[in-house]
RNA sequence: GCUGCUGUAGCUCAGCGGUAGAGCACUUCCUUGGUAAGGAAGAGGUCAUGGGUUCAAUCCCCAUCAGCAGCUCCA
């Protein structure tokens, strides 16, 4: 695998891995609740490869070595940092004084369309250390004496030379730049030198290259869709959600379309579990500072908590988790073998402060409901209660059409609580996967300190891989809390705890589906399900009565029956990605029917309402997901 | 938080050192139309906020707030 020796040469992808870790099952508990950015794989990876003698990601790894000779070409005394490919392509870290702006991107890729044609071949030569060294020192080339400065001893020292620009680097690049391949530059950002936040700023020149225009072109389609799905351009557009200046970033507010929405999926939540045996809590968001010094948040989480506010001369603070708050409720009385397990679930709302940088649509924010949920068992409950949050787990997932993968996450290196009380929940975590069917993935030392837990990852309608599931094993709490119940025997025993997020965020999760759906909604889900359009106004009043009939039956229903012309209404109720448009004139009244138009279907229908009103029913009925 | 970019009408965006424009949306009137924009008129802006430079600032400078692309971070 070349990134994998590239690694050794440039440090950053082990940043790069880390950060890719955000999204992976290593994620602790809290951050199962944050959210991730997605990644994805590109749908023109999943075309078969021209033919070529080196992988894609050496085409680009070469790429982003011609890129960097423009800019020295284009920009004197530049200064190099690292330059790897990418998952979807490739970049370099470029220190030079003065920004980098979006048009010099399009200078950049004429040049380096001409040093192509004249570059010919790549050529590797070995130097020692000291060679390198003076090659590097002359052309004042302080990161890369960095980089020199980090290759172990004995390693061979290579430089690979294109068109009389060399540079430090292990390869492999290909053969010659005059063959076929097409490529984009994209974007310049930040990014600190090896990726440390103590070290300057370069500026990373990002692009993207394959072997030919087409799967070029289909990337960049790819990316458009991207680009058309962000739940943040669809929130406004269909007027889903919002947030405002005056109310600080990072904090979300739910427009009525989107609050329907909201209100399905937590409807179905709670649906799930009440029919598997868990009872509603409600605690308050706002609690004294101690309940969060017991807890350990404060002496471990306080980045991450609001400042302390005062009542009656006492610090009190905002919940940054439901946890604590569950736990008081559990110590409120003593609690016996007999009632274990206890299944308790909150959609709880919680703050975090998250740095500004990191705000992200819906995706990542400050203020967020958990779908948050404590189980309190035995450790002999244990693969049982797994067994049956897995379960409930994929029944959520899948009825949004969403694929995923589980991911067992087993003791990291700092950890509290024994080896035995480890060995027990991870095999209870396998013996509960095996109940339920589900396959896991290992991540090796991916616990949290405090127990190990389960991780999905659900892939999205693009591909693009989500974290929003968790389920985790907690030993320090229980600890914290000094939480028992009596046993059989009368002794006190100390229950295990489980934390448990399905939905993650009602936030993320609604943001993820936007994209998921591009915003075309499934039947069920969508804020506006129905809408009817008279032809004329003599027929509002059977459009009314229709109306009324399907909002009787609990669907969202709008029937568009003011003056106006019908073909404009058709455009908006389109526009809104509503999916059934019905419209009613003589005929259709005459009969009692309708003309049916479906979302993305061309061919309408006409069929007696009832027929149709039978069929929402069904729809709604069994949250299908398609029409 | 850091680097860079951005902030003009509800939305998408023009524009300019002499206090502003378009399209869509909105309001009113006309239009009664068989499948994606009927017509006309009107209203709507402290040009993000606060300082500064200038005879004059929406425009130039600084700060703040907010957004975007990344980086870093996310027991």
């Amino acid at each position: 695998m070349e990134s994998r020796r590239v690694r050794r040469y440039l440090p950053s992808l082990a940043a790069r891995a880390r950060g890719r870790q955000r999204t992976s099952p290593t994620r602790s508990v809290s951050e199962a609740w944050l959210p991730p950015k997605a990644r994805g794989p590109m749908a023109s990876e999943s075309v078969a490869p021209v033919e070529s003698p080196f992988p894609l990601s050496t085409l680009r790894h070469s790429v982003s070595h011609l890129m960097a000779s423009a800019v020295e070409a284009l920009f004197p005394g530049a200064k190099f940092g690292n330059g790897p490919a990418i998952e979807h392509g490739f970049y370099y870290d470029i220190e030079l004084p003065e920004p980098l702006e979006e048009r010099d991107l399009e200078r950049l890729e004429n040049e380096m369309r001409r040093l192509a044609k004249k570059a010919g071949a790549m050529v590797r030569s070995e130097y020692t250390r000291e060679e390198a060294r003076a090659r590097l020192a002359q052309r004042n080339q302080t990161f890369k004496l960095d980089t020199l400065a980090r290759i172990p001893p004995g390693e061979k020292i290579t430089f690979y030379a294109h068109g009389g620009w060399e540079d430090l680097c292990e390869g492999p690049h290909i053969d010659r730049f005059d063959q076929p391949f097409a490529f984009k530059l994209q974007r310049v950002a930040g990014a600190y030198w090896m990726g440390d936040e103590a070290n300057p700023m370069l500026q990373r020149i990002y692009g993207t290259a394959f072997w030919t225009k087409e799967d070029l072109a289909r990337h960049l389609a790819w990316l458009e869709e991207v680009e058309r799905r962000d739940h943040r351009h669809l929130g406004t557009e269909l007027d889903l959600f919002s947030h405002h200046q005056e109310a600080g970033s990072g904090f979300i507010f739910w427009h009525p379309k989107l609050g329907a929405v909201r209100r399905e999926m937590e409807k179905f939540w709670w649906d799930l579990h009440q029919t598997r045996g868990y009872m509603p809590v409600y605690t308050p968001h706002v609690s004294r500072e101690t309940l969060f010094a017991v807890s350990g948040h404060l002496e471990n989480y306080a980045d991450m908590m609001y400042a302390a506010m005062k009542i009656d001369e006492m610090p009190y603070r905002v919940k940054p988790m439901n946890c604590p708050g569950h736990i008081l409720i559990y110590k409120n009385r003593g609690r016996s073998y007999r009632e274990l397990p206890l299944r308790w679930a909150e959609l709880g709302t919680v703050y975090r402060y998250e740095r500004s940088g990191v705000l992200h649509g819906m995706l990542r924010v400050r203020g967020f409901t958990q779908d948050d949920s404590h189980i309190f068992c035995t450790p002999e409950q244990l693969p049982r209660e797994i067994a049956g949050v897995l379960e409930l787990v994929r029944t959520l997932l899948t009825a949004f059409g969403f694929q995923f993968t589980a991911y067992l996450a087993t003791r990291p290196a700092k950890a509290i609580g024994d080896e035995e009380i480890w060995t027990r929940a991870i095999a209870a975590l396998r013996e509960g996967a095996v109940q339920a069917g589900i396959a896991l993935e290992l991540d090796e030392g991916g616990g949290a300190f405090y127990g190990p837990k389960i991780d999905f990852k659900m892939k999205d309608a693009l591909g693009r891989e989500w974290q929003t599931s968790t389920v985790q094993c907690d030993f320090n709490l229980p600890e914290r809390f000094d939480l028992t119940f009596t046993d059989k025997d009368g002794t006190k025993k100390r229950p295990i705890m489980v934390h448990r997020a399905i939905y993650g965020s009602l936030e993320r999760f609604a943001g993820v589906l936007i994209e998921h759906y591009g915003g075309r909604f499934p039947f069920w889900l969508a804020p506006t399900q129905v809408v009817l359009i008279p032809i004329r106004e003599s027929h509002a009043d059977y459009c009314r009565e229709l109306a009324n009939a399907l909002s009787s039956d609990g669907l969202r229903v709008a029937c568009m029956d003011d003056s106006g012309h019908m073909n404009k209404k058709i455009k908006e109720a389109t526009q809104d990605k509503v999916p059934f448009l019905l419209i009613a004139g003589d005929r259709e009244v005459a009969e009692r029917h309708v003309t049916v138009r479906q979302r993305e279907r061309e061919q309408q229908e006409n069929l007696p309402f009832e027929q149709f009103r039978e069929r929402a029913r069904a729809l709604q009925a069994t949250r299908s997901l398609t029409l």
